[in-house]
DNA sequence: GCCTTGTATCGAAATCCGTCGATGCAAGGT
DNA sequence: ACCTTGCATCGACGGATTTCGATACAAGGC
């Protein structure tokens, strides 16, 4: 199906809402649409399993890390490793790509630095992009 | 009445975990302990009127806001803005105190900039990648 | 072609979360 | 003292999440 080009332009794909440059959230009140797209990313942190998938996704220099090196790491079963990750694709986190047998998971620094820049009082000088 | 002790130094006063300088998720593999403390935090910021509501506190250069200003400012009861607010509070997020009949929440700005660092690649340098 | 291995999807069960009305407590006015 | 107003807590309901085993799909080796 359309497994493959779901994984990164779902929510990356909808400009207009919330990433325009620097928005805040904590210099300008949010209204509804930033507040909603914002938690469903923010609700994609809010699981410590997601969290260190993230972190072990995001560790290594190139930014890639098979699936079946993040499966083995916990003590979960394999479809529950596959649920967590999909909804971090689906939060526009990282991204999938399958190379042979294998599926490998990269970060998408993108998202991460758009929160980190919410999250962040002066946003205006660093986020140039 | 311990109320008003946990909410400020509730994650902040927990050294050893994360909070060190600048630690990173994106650079070092969270242990589960950083794990699942960094997710309850997220948590609560994975709610669209939590969101903003922190975004309601946040604004104000004061940083101090009246719930007696929040609670008209969504469609939803008075008992739900305020299970909101606990949440926020128990994320370490905002405090309360009660100034004669009402009740003013500002913002901890440790715990958003400690959200940012954590999603920050590299805290020190540009990071060119 | 068939079997083995890696990964995703599909229900289903248990638990958690957001929301409400009702109620309790704090503070001030009369 | 009593009543009124602001806010928090309680108990409950409906819907969403987490997790699993079973199964389907993809790719490679025999």
């Amino acid at each position: 199906m359309s497994n493959q080009e779901r994984t990164a332009d779902a929510p990356a794909s909808v400009p207009g809402t919330v990433a325009d440059c620097c928005p805040g959230l904590l210099t300008t009140p949010l209204d509804e649409g930033e507040a909603s797209e914002l938690a469903r990313v923010f609700k994609a942190l809010g699981d410590p399993v997601r969290l260190r998938l993230l972190s072990m996704i995001a560790t290594p220099d190139g930014g890639e890390v098979c699936v079946c090196d993040l499966t083995p790491a916990f003590d979960l079963s394999q479809p529950t490793i596959s649920h967590h990750l999909k909804l971090l694709r689906e939060a526009g986190l990282i991204t999938a790509e399958r190379r042979g047998t294998w599926v490998y998971y990269r970060l998408v620094p993108a998202a991460t630095d758009r929160l980190a820049a919410v999250l962040t009082r002066r946003t205006a000088t660093a986020a140039g992009a």
